[in-house]
RNA sequence: GCCCUCAUCGUCUAUCGGUUAGGACAGGAGAUUCUCAAUCUUCAAAGCGGGGUUCGAUUCCCCGUGGGGGCACCA
């Protein structure tokens, strides 16, 4: 069997989105699957809308997925190979000679300026309703193609098309193939929306005296709300903004495998290793699917929870350094032993670190507001300042070294006072954190410490004497 | 308008002619916990319509309908 060898082929016009990368991802997977090679090649022919930014955008998004490539440009540890170059800007020679041999083979001709692929058949004039104007049909059976997802396909393809443009440049169709020709590219992943473009394509693997190499057609994504595919402008189209929203890469590409492809079993988490070994071309979908932000975001969450404590809290930090406001700036300011034990107590509470600036705002200041409705809410059941004056009482000399040490000690208390813990759960918190949400009581005494925890119980207490907290 | 393509819970999907149509996300209820989450239990939720083929169709075929894509000297 002969090698696997495939492209993904981006042209950095625009953004990185979803429906790219999971591009990327499946000829990423059917090479590591194989053994095969994987090759990124740019489509940078366009010169009005490509620029050096968006190609960065590229790289930088493959290497967030993890989608390293074999061959192509080279950055950090991807690319190199000996069919480049790999940016097609580069490769106008390459073209040149191609298009002589369509020329010498009498496939190719010149009008109005264009080079023109020239299709073989009985030729004929009709005119175009929807067009309106005439133009030149030929006679040809249908083209065939044989997709890996979706079985035999059959298109018309009844015009001569032009290969390259009057000002000179090759248009895609051309460079498409012709590239996929010269690096010896044995199964073309793409989008099903270049179904309707691979007639063409293979028309001109054919002209050129070749075999088409195997295709396969992944379904679109689609936007979550509304009509169409996903495209750049949709919210949370884009792979650099998760990259920003501090979301892990692995639940990222966990979950583009699972739209349009699946273990076949109930299996939805997996390590991308497992992944690897089970996915095959045939075992993805026909159909289009719709992007879901909130399975992402679950997603995300599982994979959060399992994350061991350095790399969480690395992530946090990573996250906080990147979010310019008071509150960020304020936790990054603190000790770096205390930051991180503020995340790690945070870490089984939020769906995704970019809730824990916010979540963890009152651990980086004294100056933290109260929530109304839940003050109002505490102050009005049972005796919440005596439970408080208890409670200062008791912490002066309590033991802050662990989460059960605090614990013991108020559990203590409640039973004296014929009390549940709860009875001082919440205006500890109250008092503390100033919401009723966030992680332990227990952890937050013991992460701020006495001193920190009996300060702001007086100044709550003396404020609730005086009046309003 | 023409061409291609797809069709199971709201969403992602399993089923490759015989199942109480399964799982996950989201939603409801409950349990647990010091709050909030998480977790566990549980409920609700689907074969687009019409014809065939077959002893039997979600599954195979045809026709509708609906969705998606494409019809450039864009990629």
């Amino acid at each position: 069997m002969s090698q696997v060898r495939v492209r993904f082929a981006p042209s950095p016009t625009g953004f990185f989105h979803i429906g790219s990368a999971r591009t990327a991802l499946f000829n990423w997977l059917y090479a590591r699957h194989t053994g095969g090679t994987f090759i990124l090649r740019i489509e940078d022919t366009d010169k009005e809308r490509n620029s050096e930014a968006f190609l960065q955008v590229i790289y930088d998004s493959l290497n967030w997925l993890g989608l390293n490539w074999d061959e192509g440009p080279k950055v950090g540890g991807s690319g190199g190979g000996n069919h480049g170059p790999y940016r097609q800007s580069e490769r106008g020679d390459v073209y040149r000679q191609y298009v002589n041999r369509l020329r010498d083979a009498g496939r190719a001709y010149e009008k109005d300026g264009a080079i023109w692929f020239k299709l073989l058949g009985e030729r004929y004039e009709v005119f175009d309703d929807h067009r309106k104007k005439t133009v030149t049909k030929v006679k040809l059976p249908p083209v065939v193609i044989e997709d890996q997802i979706r079985g035999r396909v059959e298109r018309m393809e009844d015009e001569d098309f032009v290969i390259v443009r009057s000002d000179g440049n090759p248009v895609f169709h051309l460079v498409n193939v012709v590239d996929d020709i010269a690096m010896e590219v044995s199964h073309i992943i793409r989008g099903e929306d270049h179904l309707s473009n691979t007639s063409k394509h293979v028309l001109l693997f054919e002209g050129f005296g070749m075999k088409p190499p195997a295709f396969a057609h992944i379904p679109l994504i689609l936007k979550q709300n509304g009509p169409g595919k996903m495209s750049k402008r949709d919210q949370g189209a884009l792979i650099e903004e998760y990259q920003k929203r501090g979301y892990l890469p692995e639940a990222l590409v966990n979950f583009l495998c699972l739209l349009g492809w699946n273990p076949g079993d109930d299996r939805e988490k997996m390590p991308i290793a497992e992944i690897v070994r089970l996915f095959d071309l045939p075992g993805v979908n026909q159909s289009n699917a719709r992007f879901d932000d909130k399975k992402l975001a679950h997603m995300n969450m599982a994979y959060l929870l399992e994350q061991p404590a350095d790399r969480f809290v690395t992530l946090a930090r990573d996250f906080f350094q990147r979010t310019d406001t008071p509150a960020a700036r304020a936790a990054l300011a603190t000790d770096a032993a205390f930051f991180r034990d503020v995340m790690l107590l945070s870490q089984p509470k939020v769906k995704g670190v970019e809730e824990l600036p916010a979540y963890t705002a009152y651990f980086f200041t004294d100056d933290f507001a109260i929530d109304a409705k839940v003050r109002d809410k505490v102050m009005a059941k049972g005796d919440p300042k005596a439970r408080l004056a208890e409670l200062i009482e008791l912490l002066t000399t309590a033991d802050f070294s662990s989460d059960t040490a605090v614990e013991e000690t108020i559990k203590a208390l409640a039973a004296k006072n014929g009390l549940g813990f709860g009875d001082y759960q919440a205006i500890a918190r109250l008092a503390v954190s100033g919401s009723n949400v966030g992680p332990s009581i227990t952890g937050m005494f013991r992460v701020l410490g006495r001193e920190r925890v009996l300060a702001r119980m007086r100044r709550f207490a003396a404020a609730a004497r005086d009046g309003q907290p």
